[in-house]
DNA sequence: CCTCTGATCTTCT
DNA sequence: GAAGATCAGAGGG
């Protein structure tokens, strides 16, 4: 007998926190995209915290809102997906109330389901570990575009977050470190709201 | 292994 | 006009 399982979506609460809170714990859950009726999938590996108007690193720096950062307004559970080098589409979760502009960037991603949509998608990968590795590479696995900017996760069909653990993860498999090409950011250039599942393949900078 | 560079679009100066 | 929450390919060691 088996018991009877079923992938609970994360719910509104986990994602009305603070940025680096929740950042941490996506870690190991499940970004799911439903595309063309097929389902791809993958479990969160990395991740960064951008904090609202004080973080010189986030869009929303100084209260900036413009047409391209908008999501990032929105209550939390939204998704905000922005154009980067004007090349590769980059998904974060937009965290926290309406209008107080935190977000979760999803930088890698460990594949589990729809492999050889993925691979088809992303000519360069030669293994499984190559598909989502880094920012704009699961953007393009997922076909994340411009049309999901702004999607609810809480209620979408079309991308969530599944659940995929109940326990909170150990010390000793998170790592924390600076943020990324956040070289400009003075200060919060080297806070560490980078994390990461310790020791994970597809990290893209371990 | 490493460094360099092109690609290409939004925003701010 | 410049720089950016990046990636891939080329070239050198």
């Amino acid at each position: 007998m088996r018991t009877a399982r079923r992938d609970f979506r994360l719910p509104r609460a986990f994602y009305l926190r603070d940025a680096a809170t929740v950042a941490r714990d996506l870690l190991g859950h499940r970004l799911v995209r439903i595309d063309r009726g097929r389902r791809i999938a993958g479990l969160i590996v990395e991740t960064e915290a951008y904090l609202g108007v004080e973080d010189q690193a986030s869009h929303a720096f100084g209260g900036r809102r413009t047409e391209r950062n908008e999501a990032m307004y929105a209550l939390g559970g939204a998704a905000y997906v922005f154009l980067n080098y004007g090349i590769h589409h980059l998904l974060n979760v937009v965290v926290a109330r309406q209008d107080d502009p935190h977000a979760v960037l999803l930088r890698a991603i460990e594949p589990t389901e729809g492999l050889e949509i993925m691979f088809a998608r992303r000519k360069a990968a030669r293994v499984a570990q190559d598909l989502c590795s880094g920012p704009g590479k699961l953007g393009q696995a997922f076909r994340i575009s411009l049309r999901e900017n702004g999607v609810d996760l809480v209620t979408s069909a079309r991308l969530f977050v599944e659940r995929v653990r109940d326990q909170p993860l150990s010390n000793a498999d998170v790592v924390a470190t600076s943020r990324i090409g956040v070289d400009y950011a003075g200060d919060w250039a080297n806070s560490p709201l980078r994390f990461y599942l310790h020791g994970h393949a597809s990290v893209s900078r371990p």
